[in-house]
DNA sequence: GGCAAGCCGTACCGTACGTTACGGTTCGCC
DNA sequence: GGCGAACCGTAACGTACGGTACGGCTTGCC
């Protein structure tokens, strides 16, 4: 809810061999978890302690600006709510779910969530913040347009936007993240994903499904 | 899934005093998080750090007896599923509900999470995995006799019990547990999570209850 | 060519912390 | 009272790692 400002184009002022290093954060990063040190991270990616110091400051700062970095990356179109009737929404909808899915079993996903984790007991830096921001909220921010439009076109019924999507967050995540987080095995497959997504819609129009369906027909 | 001799009468073998130590061990980790010295938890349980090591033979002994001795504490009686119908049915799943939003908000189980996500990363100790099975299994091994005693009642309607728990579960939770463990600041007042809880169980209802009520009047 | 800036590689320093060692004290037992 | 075991408090050791300093190399500019 802080970082409002602090996730807007870092990647502008970056050079291309400052985001080749955080690359090479990231994926030992993915590899070492939160017990990478900076001397692997310099040798990965052929760059001397000095330069990760002069750069980023502090090994704090190393791993925001790799957690900015890589929130950057998946920054994503916002889909337009026109033409809007049940098969469309439905597809949104399911779009949504499985590209969720894929973010939060990724492995990316699952180490920067580690690390945001553990850091977020002592309050030294923000990176759970910033992953909630690029995460979870942003994940709100695209989708409640979405939810908006399906009641505009009385397709929806819901008092409460923010309500009707962590309801749908929660249809659609369950126990998936805490378990992979925790380090349980779960085989997510391309096709086990898209019914999931299936599922996770069609429970949820059948709890916010305008009862009246679409009136105008 | 492992775990399952694990997390037996730990409590068992413990003499109070260890229980003591351990007892100041979870409260420091609540504090402190995962960089807790063994000097920290020798001062403040008020015994030697040879003790410490005499008993729990290194740090990530003392870590995962900490864990397991709070999960033997959470032990609880399994709900007997006799006279089922539609009240005492959604009073029990309101209970396991609000039971279960409890839990996870508490300042204990958020340290505990933390620390066993952390550890999840570098597979050095099982602390995910006691966890999970204390945690998320644990509930479902609760649950799932209630979900097969309201289908076999006709008041229930699903084709797989753990499918249909992991919807509760989601609809339970929703995105609390990970906000939370981000470091999320999330006031949940005792009627905060009495209202979620027969939110989340209104809505399990009309997924899963069965289309024809109760056949039996 | 000369020079300055930026960067690589590496050696170095300081410190925090896990782990071990040891002297002193209590307590149960003979 | 004497003895051994368990334990407390603390000092000491080893090491890993964050952070800094420095010498050499490239690159672009004059």
């Amino acid at each position: 809810m802080l970082q409002a400002s602090a996730d807007i184009d870092t990647s502008a002022t970056l050079t291309e061999r400052q985001k080749a290093v955080l690359d090479a954060a990231l994926r030992l990063l993915v590899e070492e978890g939160d017990n990478l040190t900076m001397t692997a991270v310099a040798r990965r990616a052929s760059c001397s302690k000095e330069t990760l110091y002069k750069w980023f400051g502090d090994r704090d700062g190393l791993l925001t600006a790799t957690v900015q970095w890589q929130a950057s990356k998946v920054r994503v179109v916002p889909v337009d709510g026109e033409k809007l009737d049940l098969a469309s929404l439905t597809a949104s909808l399911e779009g949504f779910a499985s590209d969720w899915l894929k973010v939060i079993s990724s492995d990316t996903s699952i180490a920067l969530n580690r690390v945001a984790v553990g850091h977020a007991g002592s309050g030294k830096d923000d990176l759970g913040a910033i992953v909630l921001e690029n995460g979870r909220f942003a994940l709100a921010r695209r989708l409640k347009p979405v939810l908006l439009a399906g009641k505009q076109a009385g397709l929806l019924d819901f008092a409460d936007a923010e309500t009707a999507f962590r309801s749908f967050f929660g249809l659609v995540a369950r126990d998936v993240q805490i378990r992979l987080l925790l380090g349980d095995r779960l085989e997510l497959t391309e096709a086990a994903i898209g019914g999931d997504a299936v599922r996770a819609t069609q429970q949820f129009l059948a709890l916010f499904g305008a009862k009246t369906g679409p009136q105008g027909l």
